[in-house]
DNA sequence: ACAAAAGTGTTGGAGATACACCCATGA
DNA sequence: TCATGGGTGTATCTCCAACACTTTTGT
């Protein structure tokens, strides 16, 4: 009987600059010519390998990325997940033994954009961010599944701890704002939710503004410690 | 390099007409003579079943539970897990490679009691339904970890949806406000919730009422549909 | 007749919502 | 000087919490 392999997959949110909401894939080459493919980054499970660790390992093989909030919110299982034709280059390329069943974790990530930029840390794919809205179709495997998961999972689990871990070190109210209206799939009365924030005492004002907006400078605000 | 195993773990509660929340344990023998082991129902997925079929199918084998609902919460998988001296009769009892990692993933089940009692699906041993105060802390593996996970996560979770698979088809209001009270560890004031159930629409008044107590007969209610 | 749980409305207060104008900056 | 987003307070409304007495049954 042939085992069961076992990957991690991380769908991997940021929060940019231009107020959109991306997800970090990696775009493989799957021959000598310049077909590619893009996918969440996942690899496989080492066998003595701590889930949690062995996400982290993966992401920072694949995307350099290191001491970043991570947490494990699906185990996808279908026996047909890796069967399709569309995957099998890919499998053939990047596996031992592209015909083994893998079950994978999902695990969610959130970056602060700013303080990372992704490098490839190989010739053979790079890493890229994608706004939410703009994800192709045709990831590998059922990668865009599970990336609607995850996307789901973040909205529900919507709370100012997860959040402060998008948000840049320095932001501004209104950036603050933005991005709880596209969690929460609403706009949000501007007083209001200044009300609410100032009450949760999570986040205090410095006395730096912004600079080089052609606008009233809004202050900027950081996280408490 | 040795595989890694899968399996499914189950976390199967009901509710009792005692009032009590209850999870259905297993009472393994681990020797030839009378000492046996507590541990939440499960075993190895086989080689080319989803996740959710497994889950099904080991729920049956072991317990004749048929048709319940089943909710994926979470995958564990410290390489350790199965590694504690307590643990090894039992894995050289019921495991052809009992030395092998097994990662395991949790799912929830919420059953009404009144529609089954369990039955041992081997003379190997039993099920047992044990009030969640009462679990014993040295069920097998990491169990007691499972379950207490297990618990946080059907209380986070909370919905008028999950919580009809526990109820009785024929229920008084006062049963009803009791679950809610277990599973909120709070009280709550009988016209408030009264009041809230009422709202929300989901629930109808039989023209039935309660028999033998020695008290006002209650209506009884049934989920619409 | 007594014990036990069922059933039923009203009020006050806290918190949410709705809303409009002036300000500082760069171009 | 104009366009742009920043920043601020109040009045109303809705929703939630608190609270006590009468009813029906079995013993």
């Amino acid at each position: 009987m042939p085992p069961i392999n076992l990957s991690i997959d991380c769908v991997i949110f940021g929060f940019d600059n231009d107020q959109k909401l991306k997800v970090l894939l990696i775009k493989k080459n799957i021959n000598k010519k310049n077909d590619y493919q893009y996918a969440l980054p996942g690899d496989l499970l080492n066998h003595d390998e701590d889930l949690l660790t062995g996400g982290k390992r993966i992401l920072k093989s694949l995307t350099s990325l290191e001491n970043i909030f991570l947490r494990q919110f699906h185990a996808f299982g279908n026996p047909e997940r890796t069967k399709q034709k569309k995957d099998q280059a890919w499998l053939r390329l990047y596996r031992k033994k592209p015909e083994e069943r893998v079950v994978t974790i999902g695990y969610i990530a959130l970056v602060k954009m700013e303080e990372y930029v992704p490098q490839a840390a190989s010739f053979a794919f790079q890493t890229e961010w994608v706004n939410i809205k703009d994800v192709p179709d045709n990831l590998a495997f059922d990668h865009n599944y599970i990336l609607d998961y995850g996307i789901e999972y973040l909205k529900e689990q919507i709370d100012h701890k997860l959040i402060s871990n998008l948000l840049p070190s320095r932001f501004t109210l209104s950036q603050l704002q933005h991005l709880y209206e596209i969690l929460l799939d609403e706009k949000l009365d501007k007083r209001n939710f200044r009300k609410n924030i100032s009450k949760i005492d999570i986040i205090k004002k410095t006395n730096e503004k912004q600079e080089g907006v052609r606008h009233k400078p809004a202050y900027l605000y950081t996280y408490k410690i």
